[in-house]
DNA sequence: AGCACGCCGACT
DNA sequence: GTCGGCGTGCTC
């Protein structure tokens, strides 16, 4: 008689023991149905014992194991517990979360049609006409299909799924085809692979000399540097030992792209993509192909730093500094993290690629924990970007632009070269202001300002996605004077279509893009110089290669200045200088002009210089002085509830819980979130750290017991370890 | 998280 | 008189 240990899909931190009659070895991380409670689900087998953790007469016998799909490796369940311990996050969730959906309904989905639904026209007219007004249940989920993306059936509660058939029959919504399914794999030829420069080919030679095992690599190397080819490079000699390679990228917006290069680079070698702009059932089917050791190459973003490969041989980290590498909800994990764990466990290489490398690798470079690779030229025309500082004290702004600006790009267009102009804000104008009483449109829900949009003229929260009509008339005092103030995408579109007349723009954030689904098409204009000025917020700064593109103009970056997050200027610098890289790819060189209030910010020279070393240097220096990571360790309580001062109170509470076992470490006061208010509920957070990661562990592992069982009912919490926004 | 049990208000 | 609100408690 053996006893399974099943990691459930609850949010406790415990594994639940069933009893078995077969063979107990076979059953080790297996997905098994197990009784719970009233109900059944599925659950993963995470250990085998031969004694209950519990009394024996509470056990009940597991149901049965699921054989349609290979167990999980040993190693995959040693990573699952890794995050799940060091994340402090309930087993069963971090497992759960790790898995693609479809897995658990591996037959009946594996089968079924990707079938996917968006928006129609009809329904775009409904939404705007206001025809469900009477039917808020199917308004509801149309206005989930608009906001959003697409929706998958799948992806759908029963109830739901009716709705979604009344929005069909009524022509509201449309089948959808996922790319991924539809597309032909169009086999072109095979390009030779580039000359390397010597910078390239001395990257690649400290790397292939290098002994065998575990060894994280950083690899910095400016925009437009050639990172790409280095890891293209990497892969085929991986690929040439019959290995695995696990691509990680931040962003989908950026996997066609590559994916299109490693198609073309390594056509029969078995490629495939995890991201969650796939479908479950093709999530599935790439997630299998990669367990089975049937693709060599995965490219995914964060949740696939969890898939098994059998025979993975190199990790790589893509924009290693990228700030979505983390996740913001359910298990607060780092996938660039936990590559770097996985690759120590496998005794692999792990190469983490950067122009402007986070402040926690760099400093982990700086004490030769990693071996650090430059890459400082160019490949191209072999000059850097020229940047140039505008400042716009003393300047009258003619709708948001210096005119120095507007003469750049006037000459660029006239050269008919494409120009990007930068502004990572959405929507008209990101504030309502009645100039009468002072009054400002404000979210019912959260402590931030609605943004005005005009395409689709409503008032748009972009934190809860509240929407509400465009007042005529001031709420507060009845005035007529409702003025937009400040600058977004479609303000600076509509500013530029003024200006430039005869040019041909493209406005390209979340709003136009639906969710990177039309990005493709949009690339491809871009491309195809059919689109001469481009208005982009940062879904556009990152990797993309417009080889016309010779001219950047940054607005509204000054915004970060005013952060009270420690790590808003690291990010500020990394998002400058990416934004820049944009700039002459090709054979003319770049401009990049950035226009600021404050152009003798050590920041702004410091992307003036291009130096990201310096920079880097100056925020370490700070950050040592003032106590901040990466020389301490921190974990954030972060909670919510209906009103703010019980939330408060709860964190409280939780001090003191903490106060007895806290030696070494520092607990801070509670405070209220950056956003207060979110969603209707009231957020607060409490900062703990320590100097020592074992001490900050071995405290949380207490205190967190403790929270737990004091059954606070009083708010809701979660536990963030190395939180990003602090 | 689900899903039960359990005890107090407005409806056929 | 019942349907149903969400407080509290458990899940191997």
């Amino acid at each position: 008689m053996a006893y399974l240990r099943v990691a459930v899909d609850v949010p406790l931190p415990t594994l639940f023991d069933y009893r078995w009659d077969g063979r107990a070895d076979a059953a080790l991380g297996r997905l098994a149905l197990v009784p719970f409670g009233r109900r059944q689900t599925i659950g993963v087998v995470l250990e085998v014992a031969s004694k209950p953790a519990v009394a024996p007469e509470r056990v009940k016998p597991a149901l049965r194991l699921i054989e349609d799909i290979p167990p999980l490796s040993a190693e995959i369940l040693d990573l699952l517990r890794f995050c799940s311990d060091y994340y402090h996050h309930p087993i069963g969730e971090v497992v759960h979360n790790a898995l693609p959906q479809g897995l658990r309904a591996i037959r009946s989905s594996v089968r079924k049609q990707a079938a996917a639904f968006a928006l129609a026209e009809a329904g775009e007219a409904a939404l705007a006409d206001g025809a469900l007004r009477r039917a808020p249940a199917l308004a509801a989920l149309l206005e989930r299909i608009a906001n959003c993306q697409s929706v998958y059936l799948a992806n759908l509660a029963a109830a739901e799924r009716r709705h979604l058939k009344v929005l069909r029959d009524r022509g509201y919504v449309r089948e959808w085809i996922c790319p991924e399914a539809a597309r032909e794999a169009p086999q072109s030829a095979v390009a030779p692979p580039p000359v390397l420069t010597q910078e390239q080919s001395a990257v690649l030679r400290a790397i292939a000399q290098s002994a065998s095992g575990f060894r994280p690599w950083l690899l910095q190397g400016v925009t437009g540097s050639g990172k790409t080819e280095v890891y293209l490079r990497l892969v085929d000699s991986v690929l040439r030992g019959r290995g695995q390679v696990l691509l990680l990228v931040p962003e989908i917006s950026l996997t066609p792209q590559l994916e299109e290069r490693v198609r073309n680079r390594f056509p029969g070698h078995g490629i495939v993509m995890l991201h969650s702009g796939l479908s479950n059932e093709i999530r599935t089917r790439n997630w299998l192909a990669a367990q089975s050791g049937e693709a060599a190459i995965v490219l995914g973003t964060r949740s696939a730093v969890f898939v098994p490969m059998p025979q993975l041989q190199l990790i790589v980290v893509d924009e290693e500094h990228d700030a979505s590498y983390k996740q913001l909800d359910a298990v607060r994990y780092c996938a660039r993290d936990l590559a770097i764990w996985r690759a120590r466990q496998r005794a692999i290489p792990v190469v983490l690629g950067s122009a402007t490398p986070s402040l926690e690798s760099f400093y982990a470079a700086q004490r030769g924990r990693y071996a650090v690779l430059r890459l400082t030229q160019r490949v191209t025309s072999h000059v850097h970007p020229r940047i140039t500082l505008v400042p716009t004290t003393g300047e009258r702004l003619i709708e948001g632009f210096a005119a120095a600006l507007t003469r750049a790009i006037a000459e660029r267009l006239r050269n008919d070269q494409q120009v990007l102009v930068f502004i990572n804000r959405r929507g008209y104008s990101p504030v309502l202001y009645c100039s009468a009483c002072t009054w400002t449109a404000g979210c019912p829900r959260c402590s931030a300002r609605l943004v005005l949009h005009t395409t689709r003229p409503r008032l748009v929260c972009h934190h809860c996605g509240h929407a509400e009509a465009v007042a005529i008339t001031c709420p507060q005092c009845g005035g007529l004077d409702l003025q937009p103030i400040g600058h977004g995408t479609q303000r600076i579109e509509s500013a530029l279509h003024r200006v430039f007349p005869q040019a041909r723009l493209l406005r390209i954030d979340r709003d136009t893009t639906q969710g990177a689904r039309h990005w493709p098409q949009m690339r491809r204009a871009i491309e195809d110089r059919q689109v001469d000025l481009l208005i982009g917020t940062q879904l556009l700064a990152k990797g993309h290669d417009f080889p016309a593109l010779s001219l950047v103009c940054v607005l509204n970056a000054d915004q970060s200045l005013y952060s009270t997050d420690f790590r808003a200027s690291e990010q500020l610098f990394a998002q400058l200088m990416q934004v820049a890289g944009r700039a002459g790819r090709g054979e003319v060189p770049g401009d990049v002009l950035i226009q600021t209030a404050f152009p003798a910010h050590p920041l702004y020279q410091a992307v003036y210089a291009q130096s990201y070393e310096a920079f880097a240097q100056t925020l370490l220096s700070e950050r040592r002085a003032a106590g901040f990571p990466p020389f301490v360790h921190q974990a954030m309580l972060r909670a919510e509830s209906g009103k703010m001062a019980q939330t408060i109170a709860f964190l409280e509470s939780a001090v003191r819980l903490g106060e007895g076992i806290s030696e070494g470490v520092t607990i801070f006061d509670p405070a209220p979130a950056v956003m207060a208010r979110l969603n209707g509920r009231e957020r607060a957070q409490l900062l703990v750290q320590s100097s020592s990661r074992t001490r900050l562990h071995r405290f949380l592992d207490q205190w967190l017991t403790a929270l737990r069982a004091n059954a606070a009912t009083s708010a809701r919490w979660v536990i963030d370890v190395d939180p990003l926004e602090v």
